[in-house]
RNA sequence: GCGCGCUUAGCUCAGCUGGUUAGAGCACCUCGUUUACACCGAGGGGGUCGAGGGUUCGAAUCCUUCAGCGCGCACCA
């Protein structure tokens, strides 16, 4: 009987328990130097490279974290094994917006203090050394869910170098004209106090009064809003051109006085107006909406600021200057009612605007603010790869984003989200990239009384004032790609090796915010495009399909059920039967019976390894198989084809689902009940331990990318001398 | 209004270019402690693949209509 103990079980416990080893896995990892490609033994091999979606620095990582570090590590370590010079870059994102209000939030809570209180520099003191301490926590959860990145490269949306990359790029996109300084209706977002760009907008439905009326008793037709108390602001009404009822109005001018406020109206026509809504007749506002602005910039007509930032009315009478759009609503409402003037007040459903981050009301005005150009034609310098059509040098940033995203360029993953995609690409408007926020990348502009002076670096002579703005977050987002490879040096090895990158994945829900503008930002500055293949991922909801919050109680923190049932079986049950870019249920139960599986390649290793295994010269081939040999070798080898193949269609769902079926129904079940009696006759027992260890190898390799943890554990205990320092860097099977 | 997606076993979902009796995990039922594992093994029940129509030798898979659910965008005077 003491031929069936050896030294190796004896250092693994009965059932796989994940705390024993984790830790010290990761620090193996971390010393052997190979998240870093730099060190990796096959510097000969085709570059690899996935830049990580920076994590916001406003907390800790949720599970929807946990799914992209899975997914990607997974698609790391499979390329890693197969040779290539594999770049995992990691990062965090200053999130400006986002960061900036949690710490105001913290400091009123908590001082009761407000960021004006403290200064501008004393406040960006505070943000920072949260932004450090919410930094340090988002790396050890990385590292504690396995993510084999190179640390080496990190990376952080404002540090200095990003810094330069951003100075660099907004100067060289204002030079070309694409960026310019506009006084134009924007998103003023009152709570948050800032400009805000149209994908920050969401919309939410409220009952809402909408009242039809006339400016005064002599005009002669009646319109209808949701916003009496913007009127005041109105310099025209719109009728659409065919409407008889109007006709005979348009082109003339009523001057007229509006509770107080002296109006000019001049009766338009526009193709705009729809004649079936309310009276067909549009009070045209062309200070405080976007549509009404465009209306206005057709016809020529004024622009009358009534509402500042403040969300408060400036002009009239005591009776509603100074007073908030909602109580002016009220006055403005009365004295309709008190002159005879209003003829309906009907209640409607209402899509109000609302700022993401703040939930405040946003309110359109218009603002000194600067703008990315998306239909000025430029010309492209630099065409790297092939974006324009043969010849042609000439471009716009709308063109360009629509060209990058085809096959043989930009490949998105479910194809399904490439239409909404171009849905959006095609509807895009100038976007609004200044906010007046203290935390972010101050813009590198500068001003003398009337002069104006964009560079990288500020101007040297005296009496020069910076921006007091800062850029939209996804401004340096959208630069990702290359400034973490040492653009805007373009001669540097890390860009030159790295750039393009192979796949970027991350979450559907910020295809717009995020992968659209990075195609924007890299095609126009570095005439390449970020990444060949977008890997879009659902959203992690819970066993009812509930998105998780908070206040519904229904959060799955990664690290608990980490250290509950084990980082692997976290992962695995994280790709395990769910298809890309489809939403995933995950009940606990879920991670649980993952863990079951990783309990039992533990022991299926357990038993392997207490037969002697380690005695066997496994350099040589087996001879004279039995029925059950061939089956369980010719599977295995089917199951090394379809992982791979799944793995490369990025069906991960799938190739998971493979190995799991394998290792468990075909091999523990079938063959190594077979092969105990095998081990037992004398004429089969080394072909029979031959064949296990090189199941058990193999299943540790095609299993490795999922489950990387228990892997490498079993793996340093397997006998073999010429075996790699670490399972991570192990040749893929074939 | 425009667009996208989903509807398959009790639950959560797979099912890649149409092809043998439609799969997995969990749950359920029966039996079982044997060189690893009860976090286990052997066996089992359970689906007219949302509804109708069509293409095809053949459809869960392709086309079409409809219904329910979810999402995105726009409008919202």
């Amino acid at each position: 009987m003491d031929s069936y103990i050896s030294i190796s079980i004896i250092r693994m416990e009965k059932s796989y328990d994940s705390n024993l080893h984790e830790k010290d896995i990761y620090r193996l990892w971390e010393e052997s130097g190979f998240f870093n490609p730099d060190n990796l033994p096959n510097q000969s091999g085709v570059p690899y490279t996935i830049i990580m979606p920076p994590p916001n620095v406003t907390g800790v990582l949720h599970v929807g974290h946990a799914l992209f570090i899975t997914i990607q590590d997974i698609l790391i370590r499979f390329n890693r094994m197969q040779g290539k010079r594999t770049l995992w870059l990691p990062g965090t994102d200053h999130a400006a917006i986002a960061t900036q209000s949690k710490v105001e939030k913290i400091l009123d809570k908590e001082e009761g203090k407000r960021k004006q209180d403290l200064g501008r520099e004393a406040f960006l003191k505070r943000v920072h050394d949260f932004a450090q301490a919410s930094h340090d926590t988002i790396v050890n959860q990385l590292k504690f869910m396995g993510a084999s990145c190179d640390w080496s490269r990190e990376a952080y949306t404002l540090d200095e170098k990003r810094n330069v990359a951003v100075r660099t790029a907004f100067k060289r996109m204002y030079d070309m004209g694409l960026i310019y300084r506009g006084n134009r209706v924007i998103n003023w977002d009152v709570k948050g106090q800032t400009t805000i760009s149209d994908d920050e907008i969401v919309y939410v439905e409220r009952p809402a009064k909408m009242y039809t009326f006339r400016y005064s008793k002599d005009f002669p037709i009646a319109i209808s809003t949701t916003r009496p108390e913007t009127k005041v602001g109105d310099t025209a009404v719109a009728v659409h051109p065919e409407d008889k009822r109007y006709t005979q109005y348009v082109g003339k001018e009523y001057a007229l006085e509006f509770c107080g406020v002296p109006l000019t109206i001049k009766i338009i026509a526009d193709e705009s107006v729809e004649k079936e809504f309310g009276t067909g007749a549009l009070g045209v506002t062309p200070a405080h909406s976007t549509i009404d602005a465009e209306i206005a910039e057709r016809h020529k007509l004024p622009t009358k600021q009534v509402i500042d930032e403040r969300g408060r009315i400036i002009v009239g009478g005591e009776n509603i200057l100074n007073k908030k759009t909602t109580e002016a609503r009220e006055i403005i409402v009365e004295w309709l009612k008190q002159m005879g003037l209003l003829e309906k007040g009907e209640d409607i459903q209402q899509n109000v605007a609302t700022a993401e981050r703040t939930g405040g009301i946003i309110e359109p005005l218009p603002k000194l603010q600067w703008f990315i150009d998306v239909n000025k034609e430029f010309e492209l310098e630099k065409d790297k790869s092939g974006l324009l059509p043969f010849g042609t040098t000439t471009t716009n940033l709308k063109q360009l984003m629509d060209l990058a995203v085809k096959p043989g360029l930009i490949e998105i993953i479910p194809e399904h989200f490439s239409k909404t995609y171009f849905h959006w690409v095609h509807n895009l408007r100038d976007w609004c990239i200044s906010r007046q926020i203290w935390y972010g990348h101050r813009i590198p502009v500068w001003y003398k009384g009337d002069a104006l002076y964009c560079n990288v670096t500020p101007p040297q002579d005296e009496g020069w004032e910076q921006d007091p703005d800062t850029l939209d977050t996804w401004f340096s987002s959208g630069l990702w790609s290359f400034s973490t490879l040492g653009w805007p040096d373009e001669s540097a090895s890390d860009f030159l090796t790295y750039h393009p990158t192979d796949v970027l994945e991350t979450g559907h829900d910020i295809l717009f915010f995020w992968v659209a503008r990075m195609i924007l930002m890299t095609t126009c500055l570095t005439g390449q495009i970020p990444f060949k293949k977008v890997f879009l991922h659902g959203m992690v909801r819970d066993a009812n399909r509930q998105k998780m919050s908070k206040s519904k109680g229904n959060i799955i923190d990664p690290l608990e059920v980490g250290k509950t049932y084990g980082t692997d079986a976290l992962r695995f049950a994280l790709v395990f039967n769910t298809a890309p870019g489809t939403d995933m249920a995950l009940a606990e139960d879920k991670i649980k019976g993952m863990k079951h599986f990783a309990n039992k390649l533990w022991n299926i290793a357990r038993f392997i390894l207490s037969n002697n295994t380690n005695e066997i010269d496994i350099t040589t081939k087996p001879e004279s198989l039995t029925n059950e040999d061939s089956a369980i070798l010719q599977s295995l080898q089917e199951t090394i084809t379809s992982t791979t193949n799944h793995i490369e269609a990025f069906r991960l769902h799938e190739a998971a689902q493979s190995i799991y079926q394998f290792t468990w129904h075909t091999f523990a079940d079938i063959y190594i009940e077979a092969s105990k009696a095998q081990l037992q006759d004398e004429t089969q027992k080394e072909n029979t331990q031959k064949i296990l260890i090189y199941c058990l190898s193999t299943i540790l390799k095609l299993l490795h990318p999922f489950m990387p943890f228990i892997t490498e554990t079993i793996y340093q205990q397997l006998p073999f001398p010429s075996k790699q320092k670490t399972l991570m860097i192990e040749k893929w099977p074939l």
